[in-house]
This record gives structure tokens, C-alpha cells and sequence, in this order.
DNA sequence: CTATTTACCTATTGACATAGTAGGCAAATG
DNA sequence: CATTTGCCTACTATGTCAATAGGTAAATAG
């Protein structure tokens, strides 16, 4: 199930991708228009920073923005950076010690179909195309 | 992601079905083979009894077996039975509590065309399909 | 130079889920 | 009646989720 924090991670991008692009965004702007805790989202926003999805400048006059163009933008990628991964069970997922059942596994050829429909379908929609929505 | 408790459940369904669809399997035996706590498993039994997908029975020859046939089984069934839900995210589970963002939601749209994918997915294979694979 | 605004950092919390373990009771059969 | 089996309650260690609290660092406006 998606967390909060990566639907979260969504409703920021959206917003910041609904702003002006060229000027820096308060969090602060962000946490009022969506009714979120400002200080939940600063952990989530600053891993969007760390994985280079947003950039934030401190001080007066700054804010974060979108570090490229919302269509540049895969949803996969948004929920990766928060949710840690996208793989739909422990041994698909990036880092995972190799399994030893592996081989003689029955139900590993439906993961893997079940990953690669999850992962496709993430990785086909854009932030722009969320933008498109209502609100 | 699909957890232990998930993937367990469908191990001991394939290894039911592959057993003679008549006696009645100790859960040691299931155990055994799989190489699962049987401790563990007995928690996981006692929820898919609890949802009619296993018939147990007590005693001297007794143990569990599949209630229907392998290809009556959608895999949806019993990760629902175990997992508690399919739901992608909380606002699209059976009891949640209708989201009053919901009309504006700029995400719902695309939650909801997810969840339809999985859900799709789980329910339309079998266990006799998993059957079919190595092992 | 100073006050203000903003991001960024560490730490803590309560609630809950996960993945088990322990020990015993109840039922059924040979 | 002993043995085998399911079934029941309870407990635990670890981790994640969804925050909250309180501070430090950076940048700008005046």
C-alpha cells in the first residue's frame, strides 16, 4: 500500500508544479494550501532534495522549486524517493540478498510479472499528467 | 508489498494442491517441506480456515485441505484473506471513511485506475495456475 | 549590522504491524 | 487411553508510520 508519506510526496510535487516555476516556494505556502503538517512534510520534502527531485534555497526569499519540468517527471521516481522502493515483494527489491528458493520458486514468475506491471505503470505517468487533474 | 505473511499463504495453498485432494495434510508436514515455522504458519492457517479457503480438522488423520478446487481460487483471494486487503492506498479500502477530498483529489483518479490493475491482476489467476509452475 | 525568513538538522514519541515464539487445551482416532 | 493433530491465548523483539519539538545555518531586506 502507497504510505502517507509518498502520497504526500505527490500532492507536493503537484502543487509546486502548479506555481510559478521560476520563483522559490515556503514550504510554509505549501503545507497552508494542502492542510498539511509543515513539520511532517519538511522529512518528506527533504528527501525529495536528496534524491535531486527539488531544489531548496534557505533564507529569505527562497523556497523549493522543481529541479526540471513536470514532464520530465515519472511518478515512479516521486514514490521511489519517499517510499524507499517500488518492488512488490522483498526479494524484487533493488538490494535484496539473492534468494536461494529462487530457482525451484513457484510463485516468483507472478512477482516478477506483478513488479514489472507496477513499475510500468508508475513510470508511464508524469507529473504533468497529474497536473491535468482538478484542483 | 506483499508481505511474508502473503507469500507464506500461497506456498501452503500450492503445497495443498500438489498434495491427494482427498486426506488431510498435517501442518507439519506442510512445514517441513516448505521450511516455515510451523508456529508461524498455524496463525496464517487459522486466518484462511477463518475465510473458508481451508477446511482443518483435528486428531489422529486430521490436518487441512484445499475447500474447493486449485482453479477455483483467485491468488486475490487468499492474499485478501491473509494480507487484510488489496487496497492501494487507505482511501480506496473497503471500510475507509469517505475522504473529503476526494472530488478535488488530483491523485484519486490515479489510484483508482491502479488499484483496478491489481486487483484485475491477483484475481485473475488461479491457484492452479501457480500450480503449474516449477516446484 | 540586525531582524526576519526560510531551509535544514537531530531527537523523541505513540501507535501499530511484522514475524515470529511459548505453552497449553480440545478433539479425534487407533 | 495414549497419541496426534488443530486451535487458543498470550507474549516479544524489531521496525515503520506519522508525526512533534526545538534548535542551527543561511540568505535577504531594511
Amino acid at each position: 500500500m502507497i504510505s502517507t508519506k509518498g502520497r504526500y510526496a505527490l500532492r507536493v510535487m503537484i502543487d509546486l508544479a502548479k506555481q510559478d516555476a521560476d520563483g522559490y516556494v515556503p514550504l510554509k505556502d505549501i503545507a497552508d494550501r494542502q492542510q498539511i503538517s509543515k513539520k511532517y512534510l519538511e522529512i518528506i520534502v527533504k528527501e525529495l532534495v536528496s534524491a535531486k527531485l527539488l531544489v531548496g534555497v534557505s533564507g529569505k526569499g527562497g523556497g523549493y522549486k522543481l529541479s526540471k519540468k513536470p514532464e520530465e517527471y515519472s511518478v515512479g521516481e516521486i514514490l521511489e524517493a519517499t517510499e524507499g522502493t517500488l518492488a512488490v515483494v522483498a526479494c524484487l527489491s533493488e538490494n535484496a540478498e539473492k534468494c536461494p528458493r529462487a530457482a525451484s520458486c513457484a510463485t516468483l514468475p507472478m512477482w516478477s510479472e506483478y513488479n514489472k506491471l507496477v513499475h510500468d505503470f508508475f513510470n508511464s505517468k508524469t507529473l504533468k499528467d497529474l497536473m491535468a487533474e482538478k484542483q
